[in-house]
DNA sequence: TGACAGGGGGTGT
DNA sequence: ACACCCCCTGTC
């Protein structure tokens, strides 16, 4: 049989990252499922293998088998017009957002799978970036799907092994892994919270999918209902896992860039929440992930 | 090279 | 406020 072929590397018009913000929007912490090796960035998501280049400083693009543009496109957050958006953002009258949308130009927020990224934050609670990773590259090599498409997968060059082979399990098969196996890929306390969830979701057909097309403040209480989803986490997918640019997600960065940076100092999250959504307005979340890449970048200075 | 703290992008009680 | 788990990182 003839393996079929990745595609060769073509221009991926429309967005123009710098290699600081191709990272900070694959890697930033929206998304645990891309690697860069030497500037070529891998990145998996249900049955979908593609990478990215910046070429000569035009981004490029190439997929496997499988995978089309018109699939890439959706994830990186095609839909939404960007400029559009970031402009009415109050950066008129907030020097440091104005500041933080100059620093990270056409930084995007991806639109993710809704399970996927329900997955991926519930592995995120206390733990780091590089953490998450790797426990969602186990959990794909040992209970996820091959992701092999009447050919190899496996990227020409910048490959990434066994998380570029396998998808992440669907929430399915997550229902019937008992919770010591899942303990074993690194997860920790998270381990259990994922089993009960993924029983909730074997219980309730359609769940999932339902509560990402409900309107934002209903989904919210749905997913804030699930054992380890609180505000955060549940503000999180559906942000990154459902394009909602009202969803506000405060964790520590944050907390720490509006005390800093707004003179929020000793105010609780939910107090944090409040004037983010009052100060930033309805498109909240897309302000957020400006602040969040700043403090990532500028730490406590 | 290896051991040892310290702390971690949160949730639940 | 503190436990939950235990891996990563920096440091010696």
């Amino acid at each position: 049989m003839k393996a079929a072929a990745w595609s060769d590397w073509q221009p991926y018009s429309g967005w123009s990252p710098s290699p600081d913000v191709l990272a900070e929007t694959l890697d930033g912490g929206q998304s645990f499922g891309w690697y860069d090796a030497n500037g070529i960035w891998t990145g998996r998501w249900l049955g979908h293998v593609a990478q990215l280049r910046l070429h000569g400083g035009k981004l490029e693009w190439r997929a496997a088998p499988g995978t089309g543009e018109a699939d890439l496109r959706h994830y990186l957050g095609e839909a939404a017009e960007w400029p559009t958006l970031v402009d009415s953002l109050p950066w008129r009258s907030d020097a440091h957002l104005a500041a933080s949308l100059a620093a990270f130009p056409n930084l995007r927020i991806l639109r993710q799978p809704f399970g996927e990224t329900l997955l991926g934050f519930l592995c995120s609670a206390t733990k780091q970036i590089v953490q998450i990773k790797q426990m969602t590259k186990l959990l794909a090599a040992r209970h996820g799907a091959p992701i092999c498409r009447e050919g190899s997968p496996t990227p020409p060059e910048g490959g990434i092994g066994d998380a570029a082979l396998h998808s992440l399990p669907t929430w399915e098969a997550l229902a019937t892994i008992p919770e010591a196996e899942l303990r074993s890929c690194l997860l920790g306390f998270r381990a259990r919270y994922i089993a009960e969830t993924a029983k909730f979701l074997a219980r309730h057909p359609g769940w999932l999918e339902e509560t990402e097309h409900l309107p934002y403040a209903a989904a919210k209480a749905r997913l804030v209902d699930l054992p380890g989803v609180g505000e955060k986490v549940a503000d999180c997918v559906l942000l990154f896992g459902a394009g909602r640019l009202e969803a506000f997600p405060v964790d520590t960065w944050v907390l720490k860039s509006l005390a800093r940076r707004y003179g929020l100092t000793g105010w609780k999250p939910a107090q944090v929440a409040h004037f983010g959504r009052t100060h930033f307005g309805p498109l909240a979340g897309l302000a957020q992930q400006y602040l969040f890449a700043w403090e990532r970048k500028h730490g406590g200075r």
